[in-house]
DNA sequence: TGCATAGTTGCACTATAGTGCAACTGTTAA
DNA sequence: TTAACAGTTGCACTATAGTGCAACTATGCA
């Protein structure tokens, strides 16, 4: 479900870029739980087909393992080979000064609240989440 | 001389690169040892406005401060603010399956022999280096 | 003083990355 | 069987990154 980058580089470059540096601080910081697109949607407050996109880098860099359940498609980081997770001890000691993963965290806490049996039931609820926090 | 990165994407950026990575894993195995741009020009075996070019990257996002000493630049691996370090684990765990950072590594020894009083003395010397290691 | 050399940089060029729109696939539930 | 919706992808566009050449600056030495 996932390969191995031939090139280190590439490790660094599925990290080089913001959005994607988001959705991997925002799993990462919660023990590698698992999260749908609308979930990631509506924590990032980004448009679903951008995340899609980031995602798929992520998982062609071998950062990030998906599986299909039902409609919702579930992913993760994945961990090994081990230096991915000294790789993610890194990002978990980045600084925040703009406090965005701060704000992303919450959100992605709130709407995690909409599980049931630890799965999503619920689509996009952005606009929800877009007036809840500002 | 030298700024930090203000959005942690710079940081990955940085090292997203192929030649930038070489660079940062030469110095970061040899405990954070400085090194002048011939010296790195005959250990990666790549042209002297390319790497110059490089170095310059790697400045401006906060992995390297450069300072002038006679004809020479020295530059050498910053490790504040602290999560840089946790960077540079993370660089020398990463694997070398084209044994590019080997490669690299036996040359930049062999060139750091030419130091005398632990300075550069010498221009670059990349067709004895080339000729020497194929 | 003038030359050799360590290092930098402007310019032109090419390749690639990120984005938004809109159309698409696949699955669930009425 | 069909409507709704989670998720993906083709297309066009724009911005930026990396490269090579050649010209440049700055320093030490004959």
């Amino acid at each position: 479900m996932h390969s191995i980058a031939v090139h280190s580089e590439e490790v660094f470059q599925a990290l080089a870029d913001e959005t994607r540096l988001r959705i991997v601080r925002l799993m990462v910081v919660e023990a590698h739980e698992r999260a749908c697109l609308c979930e990631l949607v509506d924590s990032l407050l980004e448009p679903s087909y951008k995340l899609s996109r980031h995602l798929a880098i992520l998982r062609r860099a071998g950062l990030l393992a998906s599986h299909k359940e039902g409609r919702w498609v579930y992913h993760r980081l994945v961990t090994k080979p081990a230096y991915l997770k000294q790789l993610y001890a890194t990002v978990k000691a980045l600084p925040d000064p703009r406090k965005i993963y701060r704000a992303d965290l919450k959100r992605f806490h709130d709407r995690m609240r909409l599980r049931e049996d630890g799965r999503c039931q619920v689509g996009i609820q952005s606009d929800a989440f877009r007036s809840e926090t500002g």
